[in-house]
DNA sequence: TTGTCTATCTATAAGTT
DNA sequence: TAACTTATAGATAGACA
């Protein structure tokens, strides 16, 4: 229905498929409101676009079997054993995506504790070399000014425990990665639900 | 989209209704069909009309819910949640509609029994009108031709308890009425599914 | 009822902004 | 990228078989 006629398969350009599911999308979603009150019956819609959002419609404003007076057993079983099925799906579905994630925190946590450890360590040599460094000043001024000796400690001064801990339990920055890119080191959190 | 153009509200011609409803419903259908393929998107429809048909069709040949790698975990849990009411709905009413079908067949079960204990004194009467009457026979003949007494007693010379159990017992014709309709004594017979 | 016909209305593909 | 425009394909209301 328009400048040019198409075939009924999946739409290769990228672009043109999103601007065919709008439009498509809205003109179904139209027609089954229509359906629903010009011939008064119940309709159900429920479209996932192919980068997963989630388009519904149902008629009456009440869920699916809320009103089935005319609906014989037979039916209704059916309906419960298809529901009970997409809802024993989804709910495997949902574990496992939080199984994976639960998995990859602790992964990217373990590689956030190593990477803890060896900042610890650094900091500890830079530490060192930095006492080492106040000491030759210090020696140095004694000998040319010993008046003017102001070089003080730095806030790492602490114990090497606590520098520890801070960083463990630092904040992570807000982080809306593409999941296949590759985290740097020091970026390697995750976000549970959209 | 025909000869003239029409107002979105319930069509009141029955016979309109229903025309308009087949033809918009494989309209609506068949877009649903167009939708998935050339957008590559997960399309469910439900459709009852207003009679208490069921009509259905479900992209990628399978149950809602075995493929959505793309969904986030809040997704699923709202999809849960929804066919979790549909389901509860679903089975309250299919509990409700077997709750009263048993408690319609104890009643017409009850009126059958009345009946057949009824049929039964009737029975009785009959039985021992029958018993008179072969006497009375039985006597005449004696009389008359002494060699040639055949009347044979029937099948009802019986005992009445055997009587009563043959009928409860019987087979019910096979029945597929109207449920409005009253049944008649002797057709109280109820059918669980359609 | 269920299908066919066809004038007319609607949806939309491709183009434009 | 989203909003308009427009020519054309597609859907369908009403009539009839």
């Amino acid at each position: 229905m328009g400048r040019g006629k198409i075939e009924i398969k999946r739409i290769d350009n990228a672009t043109n498929r999103q601007v065919t599911f709008s439009k498509r999308r809205s003109g179904l979603f139209k027609k089954a409101k229509e359906l629903a009150i010009l011939c008064d019956a119940e309709v159900g819609l429920i479209v996932f676009s192919s980068t997963g959002r989630l388009y519904d419609f149902a008629s009456a404003r009440q869920l699916l079997g809320q009103q089935f007076s005319g609906r014989d057993v037979k039916d209704l079983q059916n309906l419960e054993d298809k529901l009970e099925m997409s809802l024993r799906n989804i709910r495997m579905k949902k574990d496992q995506l939080m199984i994976d994630q639960i998995q990859e925190l602790n992964r990217k946590g373990s590689l956030m504790h190593r990477e803890n450890l060896e900042l610890h360590n650094k900091v500890n040599l830079v530490y060192q070399e930095n006492i080492e460094l106040q000491r030759k000043v210090y020696e140095q001024g004694a000998n040319e000014h010993p008046a003017s000796s102001t070089v003080k400690h730095s806030s790492l001064d602490t114990e090497n425990e606590d520098v520890l801990v801070n960083l463990e339990l630092s904040q992570p920055r807000s982080v809306q990665r593409d999941k296949s890119e590759t985290p740097s080191i020091g970026e390697t959190f995750v976000q549970i639900s959209g």
